[in-house]
DNA sequence: GTCTATATGAAGATAGAC
DNA sequence: GTCTATCTTCATATAGAC
């Protein structure tokens, strides 16, 4: 149980993926070198092999980690009582959950064109998961007279793509507090799709 | 006048230019070597600087190039009667022109972070510019009551980033057409601002 | 677990012949 | 304008000492 001395695995790992998630989020997966990486966490080149057969598989873990946490984030929230509200619900969860990770986010939809295919097709289920999550709560909307819709899969994305899109330019400390983001977004989501 | 016989200036810039933005389109521009540019082109590597300086000036002049064709194109829209068909105008003119030119849109929107820092900021000033000439719009509408937003800026970029979510997923000659995601999305932008 | 050293390859860019 | 050849630097990944 006791480590021997010279062994960091369970602080120099979690650095190591630190320092690569905001790496990546500047730079770009292909603009960074494993060397920049470990010159980030304080070691050399070699040592990051411990942690990671490679590169790519780094890459996955952040974006597989990320979405394995948006999934189970959402599965957390109290069932909502009707559409309405459970579309209200959808809203606010996305738009915090993603205000408060933006280099996980940002990593998450622009390197997933340096994911090996057998990746990106797991990455992507995940993904369909959460656009179907949405798309159920159009549909219920619609079945029950709330909503009006003329597709329930393109209005699930156009709304996503508008709440995504907040990490573009919100920050923390901005003019705009989260909360009146919330408020904001959650009227025009709503009137989009109202009846 | 008459050219020297092997000079292909005239046919092999735009090829070379055709080749980067379909390239960097595809694996990003970090990703994509100038070896392959010239191995897609059917040249070898160092003929290439006979046509860019260097591969961030080729990346650059790809952006200024489909930023000013952006601004050119709106600017010859015929003037709307008042603020709901001009935004109506606006949103099938964005969904339009985005989809003639999705290799465009991908690197405009995702190589931004591999732009130097001069490159980037005249980049941003147009697309800035875009951004405005959008919410003048909803301002006008706000002002002549037909629209009701509560931050006439974010809105903006709330519409903007549903419109060009449309890339993500259209394809012509796919379930849908250019026509109908074009009804769709008038739709819901018209009644997310509505007052 | 981390280091130094290295194998192996490829990158951006340039020089000079044709 | 394009070629071949090359300079120089950097990349991912591994081997073996400590």
């Amino acid at each position: 149980m006791a480590r021997t001395a010279g062994s960091h695995s369970d602080i120099t790992g979690p650095r190591v993926r630190a320092a690569a998630l905001k790496l990546f989020a500047q730079h770009g997966y292909a603009a960074v070198s494993m060397r920049q990486i470990a010159r980030d966490v304080g070691v050399q080149a070699g040592a990051l092999y411990n942690y990671t057969p490679d590169k790519q598989t780094l890459l996955f873990d952040l974006m597989r980690n990320h979405m394995h946490e948006l999934m189970q984030a959402r599965q957390e929230l109290p069932a909502p009582e009707d559409a309405q509200s459970a579309l209200e619900q959808f809203t606010r969860f996305h738009l915090q959950f993603h205000a408060e990770r933006p280099d996980e986010v940002f990593i998450a939809y622009m390197e997933l064109r340096n994911l090996n295919p057998e990746n990106f097709a797991e990455i992507e289920t995940l993904r369909r998961r959460y656009e179907d999550a949405l798309e159920d709560i159009l549909k219920t909307g619609v079945a029950s007279g709330q909503f009006q819709v003329h597709d329930t899969k393109i209005a699930a994305m156009a709304v996503i793509a508008m709440l995504t899109g907040v990490n573009t330019w919100f920050r923390q400390g901005g003019r705009l507090s989260l909360g009146e983001v919330e408020k904001i977004y959650w009227d025009m989501v709503r009137k989009s799709v109202h009846a």
